[in-house]
DNA sequence: AATCGCTAGGAAATCGATTGCCTAGACGCT
DNA sequence: AGCGTCTAGGCAATCGATTTCCTAGCGATT
C-alpha cells in the first residue's frame, strides 16, 4: 500500500530534471545515452509506472476504447469483445466494459462515462435483431458498430453476411447431392431468421429450385427443433436435409429425428447456424455449422475504430463472410 | 467532432471563477441557490462532462476497477463479471476489462497497465483448477479473487462452495428415496472434480451410505457422459441415481441412458452441476442442477473490494453456498 | 459609529507528466 | 584568441478540475 511513485522521484534518484527524465522515458528529445540509460535504471528500481491521468491529460489522448454491449453480455458479444481485444491490445490499448442491458437509460449513462473519460474510441455491439439507433450523434469520438449496425449508413458498422452463410450452407447440400431442403428457423420478427432465409431461398432459386416446404419459423430453441421435426415428419413432407437458422434449432431436430428412426445425414442431412461449440460437439451427429467469425468481427472493427482514431475514418456497412465448418451430419 | 468543453467555459457562461463552478456542480462550498443553478444551467446549456483525467489527478480516485480474468473470459468468468458489473456500476465505477488468456506474460503487462492507470482495485477471476499465486505481492491497490482462489490465505478470495453443492444434490436424491447413487465427474486432478467428489462421499457417509460404485472421472463434456452411461449399464451396476460433476456430463448420461431404454426419473434420476441454461433446457428431461450463484459471486466480491477501497479490507477464503435447482430429471 | 461575525465567491496552488523554449558549455574553425 | 555552432539538459507553462485559504461586503450588536 505503498503511494505510487512519480517521474520526480525518478528524476531525483537519477540526478537530473523531471523534465530530462521524462524524455529519457519516451525516447525523446536530445539526451546522451548514459543519461538516458541512467533514467531507465532508476525507473526500474523504484518500479516507476507512469500516471496515465496525468498523462492524458497532457497529451489528449487515453488509449482507452469504450466498448457497449446493448444486450446482456453474452455468446454473441463475448466473442466480438475478444476480437476488438486482441486487435486493440496489440497497440497497448484498455478497453471499459459496459452492459447497457437493453436499457437505454444505461446506455446514455454509460456513454457520458466514456465521454466523461475521454476514451479514444467506442465500440457498440449487441444482439443482432436489426438495425439500431446510433448511439449519439455528433460525439466527439468515433464510434464504430459491430455485430449489430447502425440505423445511420454515415456510420461504421461490421457484420456478418448472413445471407452469404445461408448461401454456403446450402451450397454445400447441393453439393453433397440433396434437393428437398427444409429451413427451420427462429421468429420471423427477427432480422436475422429472415435474411437467413431468403437467403437460402435466393440460393436455390439460382439453381432453378426451391424450398421442400416453406419456411418453419419459431423460436431459437432445441425444443422448437424438435416440435419442427415433427411437424416435418407428419406432413409426410418428402425432405432429404434441413437447413437449421441455428446450432440449438439444428440439435433439437437431430434428437428428434433419430428418435424417430431417421439416420442422420442418411436419411437427412443436417446444417445449423453459429458454429457453437457445445452444441455441434454435443450433437450427434456432430453438426455442420455456418460461422459468422465473431472474433474477426471483432477484430476489424477494431481496426476500423483504430483508423478513425488516427483520422481515417471507415464510413458504411461492411459485411463479413461466414465459412461453412462440415461436419458428420452432413458427410456422405 | 467538437473538442470538449471545460469548467472554464462553463463557468465564464456563468459569470463566475472555475472554482466556484467547482463548488456548485460538486455541492461543496458556500453558494447561493441561485447561483449554484446559474453554474448548473450553464453546465446543461454546454453539455459539459468533468475530464476524469484531471479529476483524478486531483483526488487520487479513479472511480475505476480492473477486471483480470486468467483465463479466457468464457462461460465462467461472464456471470461473475456481470455481478461484479451489477455491484460496482452501483457505486458509479467502471470496469477495465483484461483478458490474460492463460499467459502469464499478458497477466503481467495488464496489471501494470492497471496499475499505471491508477484503478481503485482489482478483481481476479479465472477458470477454477485449483487455487493460483496472488497476482502481486505488496500491491498499492486491493485485490479480491473471485470464482478462483489465491494461495495465499491473507488475500482475499470469494468462491463457490462446491462440497455444499454436492451435499444438496445427494440430499436432494436421498429425499427421493434414491439409495444406489453413482458419480461421473470431470478429470481427477481437476480441483473442482474432486471436491464435488468428496462432498458427495461424505454426505453418503452422514446417512451410513456408499456410493454405489466408484467415482468415474473422465472429462468435462457430453461424449464422456455419453461413454459414462455405457460403463454403468455394462458393468450392471444397480443405479437409481447419478450425480452428475456437470450438466454436460449429465446430458450425455440422459441421452445414452434414455436411448438405452432407461425411463428419467423413473429408473434413474439425474443431478447436473452449473445450472447452464442451454444445458438443463435442452437436456430430455429438463436437469436438475446445481447453482453455484456466479453472478451472486461477483457481486460479493465486488463488495468487498469496495470495502477494501474505503478502508475495511477483508481477508481469507469466503465460500458462498450453492443452490438447487430441481426440474424433470428428478421429479418423482 | 466602530467592531465583530458571516457569507459568497475569488485567487492560486496542486495533482503528475509532457514539451517548447532557452542556455551553459564544449568544440571547431579561422 | 575570438566567434559561431551544436548538444545536453534545465525551466516553466500546460492540460482540467479540485480545494484551501482569503477577502469583500453586508448586517447586527453595543
Amino acid at each position: 500500500m505503498d503511494r505510487a511513485v512519480t517521474i520526480s522521484q525518478v528524476a531525483a534518484l537519477a540526478g537530473v530534471s523531471t523534465g530530462t527524465a521524462s524524455k529519457a522515458l519516451n525516447g525523446r528529445g536530445a539526451l546522451r545515452p548514459e543519461t538516458r540509460l541512467r533514467v531507465q535504471q532508476a525507473a526500474e528500481q523504484l518500479g516507476f509506472v507512469a500516471n496515465a491521468a496525468a498523462r492524458s491529460l497532457q497529451t489528449g489522448r487515453t488509449y482507452t476504447v469504450g466498448m457497449i454491449t446493448t444486450d446482456s453480455i453474452g455468446r454473441f458479444s463475448i466473442p466480438v469483445l475478444l476480437g476488438a481485444e486482441d486487435a486493440l491490445g496489440a497497440g497497448q490499448m484498455s478497453i471499459f466494459l459496459c452492459d447497457a442491458r437493453d436499457d437505454p437509460i444505461r446506455e446514455q449513462y454509460y456513454l457520458r462515462t466514456l465521454l466523461s473519460r475521454k476514451v479514444d474510441g467506442i465500440i457498440v455491439t449487441g444482439r443482432r435483431t436489426q438495425a439500431r439507433a446510433p448511439i449519439g450523434v455528433g460525439l466527439p469520438v468515433p464510434v464504430v458498430y459491430a455485430f449489430i449496425s447502425s440505423a445511420d449508413p454515415q456510420d461504421c458498422s461490421v457484420v456478418p453476411d448472413e445471407a452469404d452463410g445461408s448461401r454456403r450452407a446450402v451450397q454445400h447440400l447441393l453439393a453433397i447431392g440433396r434437393r428437398r431442403i427444409a429451413h427451420v428457423t427462429g421468429p420471423e420478427h427477427h432480422h436475422s431468421a429472415t435474411i437467413r432465409a431468403q437467403g437460402a431461398v435466393d440460393t436455390l432459386a439460382a439453381e432453378g429450385l426451391r424450398l421442400a416446404t416453406p419456411t418453419l419459423y419459431g423460436e431459437w430453441s432445441e425444443a422448437w427443433g424438435r416440435q419442427a421435426a415433427g411437424i416435418l415428419l407428419s406432413t409426410g413432407a418428402d425432405v432429404d436435409a434441413v437447413f437449421c437458422g441455428s446450432d440449438q434449432i439444428a440439435r433439437g431436430l437431430a434428437e428428434a429425428l433419430t428418435k424417430a428412426g431417421k439416420v442422420i445425414p442418411r436419411d437427412i442431412a443436417l446444417v445449423g447456424f453459429d458454429n457453437w461449440d457445445v452444441m455441434v460437439d454435443g450433437c450427434q451427429p456432430a453438426l455442420t455449422s455456418v460461422d459468422m467469425d465473431l472474433e474477426g468481427i471483432g477484430r476489424t472493427a477494431a481496426e476500423r475504430l483504430l483508423a478513425a482514431i488516427n483520422g481515417s475514418p471507415a464510413h458504411g456497412q461492411h459485411a463479413r463472410p461466414c465459412r461453412l465448418v462440415p461436419r458428420a451430419s452432413t458427410a456422405v
